[in-house]
DNA sequence: CCAATGATTGCCT
DNA sequence: GGCAATCATTGGC
């Protein structure tokens, strides 16, 4: 039987897949932490691409001025946030990005973790080929628009269950200290009053696929 | 029905 | 640093 060093790794990871109770958990801003250091794992129409997550940030739903489903706003667009955790958020922003995000908590609260940066691990030519780019820079997958977009991540995504083949999360044993970790208040959310300023936002220190330019450790964390 | 806008990016100066 | 691109979703009429 024929195999390429590709379809280890992806037998190797897909044997690794976090499970539903990780998505359950009731903390989202605990998740969003816990989350950075895995692995996205992609595989539709038979192409596998995999990333390693060095960027995320929590939206706790109802009381969350910054999340989609703030008041518990139900609408065909969120509705899959009110879904059982381990379900794809994927939206349009700006008419042209897509956004991942990972739904959180139990059926009926509308958690979320966005993924913003990651670092290639696997399937980079077809990452340049999804971005039209010609070189695996780091701005390959920094930004959660060009996360999605190298991991072949669109709308049409959306409520995808994150424990099938075609996409989900991998621990592969790598570890990261606290001292690696940074929290900081989340991007592009300032319409969100009060609530802008909540460490939402965690970074993997130094990571060259982490994006913005806020870098400042909170210590609330 | 229709105007306003966004959990962004990349290109320009 | 500034700003245009671009459209599904949203909410008001």
């Amino acid at each position: 039987m024929k195999s390429t060093i590709t379809e280890l790794k992806y037998e190797a990871l897909s044997q690794h897949k976090i499970p539903l109770s990780f998505y359950l958990d009731k903390d989202v801003v605990s998740i969003a932490k816990k989350i950075l250091g895995k692995v996205i794992v992609t595989h539709f129409n038979g192409i596998f691409t995999a990333a390693r997550i060095v960027e995320t940030e929590a939206y706790k739903g109802a009381v969350d001025k910054a999340s989609h489903a703030y008041n518990n706003r139900r609408t065909n667009r969120t509705e899959i946030m009110f879904a059982q955790g381990g379900k794809a958020y994927v939206y349009l922003c700006y008419g042209i990005h897509h956004l991942f995000n990972v739904v959180t908590n139990v059926e009926g609260i509308p958690h979320a973790v966005l993924i913003r940066g990651a670092e290639p691990l696997a399937g980079i030519e077809e990452m340049l080929l999804r971005t039209l780019k010609h070189k695996a820079d780091h701005t390959l997958t920094k930004g959660p628009g060009n996360v999605s977009k190298a991991l072949g991540i669109y709308t049409k995504h959306s409520g995808l269950d994150l424990l099938s083949n075609e996409i989900f999360i991998a621990d592969d044993g790598y570890k990261l200290k606290a001292s690696e970790i940074l929290a900081t208040t989340r991007i592009g959310v300032d319409y969100a009053a009060e609530d802008a300023l909540l460490p939402y936002r965690f970074i993997i220190k130094g990571n060259a696929f982490v994006s913005g330019k806020k870098m400042i450790n909170d210590p609330r964390i």
